[in-house]
DNA sequence: AGTTAACCGAGACGGTACGTCGCGTCTTGTT
DNA sequence: AACAAGACGCGACGTACCGTCTCGGTTAACT
């Protein structure tokens, strides 16, 4: 009466072809029949528990991010920004960021995968808009300051930069960066 | 209509079949054939002329563009970024917008696309430094400020919630964005 | 319904689904997962009792043949063999001749098909060539005839004509071919 | 304005590939995407002209058999039918037979099959036909004798045998037949 | 004025991957 | 131990497009 139960094993072979392919080849390289050859899986394995090869891949991206750390928090909120949008920028640089690069480039023309991608990245607005909530309370940052839109202004310049490749990131660019728009987000200055 | 020398007749409707489809059917499902079908010419016109449909819908794009107007001056940078921007949002809700998106999207897997892309935006770029720096010259913007990063701080934003939906873009969108980061463009007040 | 004993409710069903499917959709539509899903079964309680789908409608034929008469004695041969090779005629254009046909069909590529279709074969077979062993010996046959080749010379036109659909088969075909084939299988006449 | 032409290059290697297959796997294990590999062409091309493999087949069946002789005629009929219906028999011995077994496998369940089928053995039933129709006008068959079902007589009984594998077919067995079967239709001597 | 060569439409070609279907096996609980 | 359910690896299906390649058939430009 029971149904036969899903092999764990075949998802996580399939997860993890799907990323070393896409890894190897590209994203646009990157097949089903390729992932399901590499995994030692029969096509319909796939088909059955995913939509397309970006859902893998997301599923792929969400089991690492759940592994990895939050926001960091050290109580200077200029140090800890620049922390964490750097190491995201560095991040865009390796096997990651064309994996990252593909989904974002599937979801603009297939929904489920736009889906999954927001989805993501939801995460992670929300642990900057915690941090920054912190910040504020602790005097840091000013109190009249729309965080959602704070986070686009911080991360707005490196997907722009990085996704429409209109020129090489700087290594330190996120200290021009910071150096320009953080006055903007702190507190005035006491005018006496 | 000519032979021995190129069609201009043909160069035109394979343009127009293809921004006509992207726009019907999205640009996943625009494809060479249906193209060539559309617009009644041979898939080898296409290929003799074009490497990937990308490069068909580039070229559609930079036509548009150059029929249209550049940056606005009316002496008030503030009123001009502001009108800008917020034409530039608000075109990338319609037709275009899908086009456009699907260009960007390919572009994170094709080389070519990506270069096309870069190109079309260049244009763009360069037109805003270029208005930053009048208003610079006029005293209306710091004079020690990276005017490439502040396009990206301008444009950034809103690239980011376009392309990775985070949220929609509220109609006022840029009218918050100017508020918070002009401050940090304009001149620091005179101290005294 | 019954553990450690095989379920005879689950053989006929089986059975039953395969012929209906059979009927219903043709020979080669017929899928073992769709008598399964017909039948209420599991595909392993198929693949545990018989090697194909030929292999269930061979033993839904043997079923129902089991349950039918054998050849009839009338003691006129003339009017036995037009009876009985009329009636398998007609059998042809019934549903059973849908099946009896794949069946056939199937035994071309599939030894143990061909071998079913021949057990059933055997015993119309040695049923004809008993009934016409009765005659010869009621001197109603020649005594040098070979009787296997006879059942091959009252059966072969129907068979020929039915499988290699060369023309319809008219409804009084076996008079015709019983008329101009009897006179060679009787005794010869008295040279007086 | 001319559609591009069909290649007859191609259209031999498939058929080939085709009898090759089917000669050396089977009918049953040969499959367009063998064909396809082997005749080193795409699966579209086979589609785009042929609806089935059996089709292929019977393409490459009907142009062997084009390039064949026709019913021999000694003047014997009796010598005559002998030849050609053992040579036939023989025949079904050899590779062809396992084609034609297939094809009239593949005919029980495959309309487009079937027809092939018939029209293949049209010929050589009509071929038939009027060579008795010859000998009767020589007076060596009776003429109140339905032709068509004579052919049915002759070779009914090798087809039943061959096809329902009820017995090995000896290697005289048309002598056998003939001798039975002759009689029935050749004139009635005079009672004299 | 006639020749010629590049470009045109059409579409067949060898391929690759698609997403689906059914195979026969295996696994999981239930009876 | 046999059962229903159904997931699994596998192989073939028939389709959609890819980018390349003939095919005639136009003209524009150069003899």
């Amino acid at each position: 009466m029971s149904p036969a139960t899903r092999s764990e094993e075949s998802r996580q072979a399939i997860i993890e072809a799907a990323l070393g392919l896409c890894v190897e080849r590209g994203f646009a390289s990157t097949t089903i029949e390729g992932i399901a050859a590499r995994a030692g899986v029969g096509k319909t394995t796939i088909y059955r528990w995913w939509p397309s090869k970006a859902a893998i891949l997301i599923e792929g991206v969400e089991n690492a991010r759940d592994a990895a750390a939050g926001f960091p928090d050290t109580g200077d909120i200029r140090a800890d920004l620049a922390a964490q949008t750097s190491s995201v920028m560095r991040l865009f640089n390796t096997e990651f960021g064309e994996i990252w690069r593909g989904l974002i480039g599937a979801a603009q023309s297939d929904e489920a995968a736009a889906e999954g991608v927001t989805r993501i990245l939801r995460v992670s607005i929300d642990a900057c808009v915690e941090r920054l909530a912190t910040a504020r309370d602790a005097g840091q940052i000013r109190t009249d300051l729309d965080l959602e839109m704070a986070v686009e202004l911080l991360y707005g310049p490196i997907y722009h930069t990085w996704l429409l490749r209109t020129r090489p990131l700087p290594e330190a660019y996120m200290e021009s960066v910071l150096a320009t728009l953080l006055p903007a987000l702190v507190p005035a200055p006491d005018p006496h």
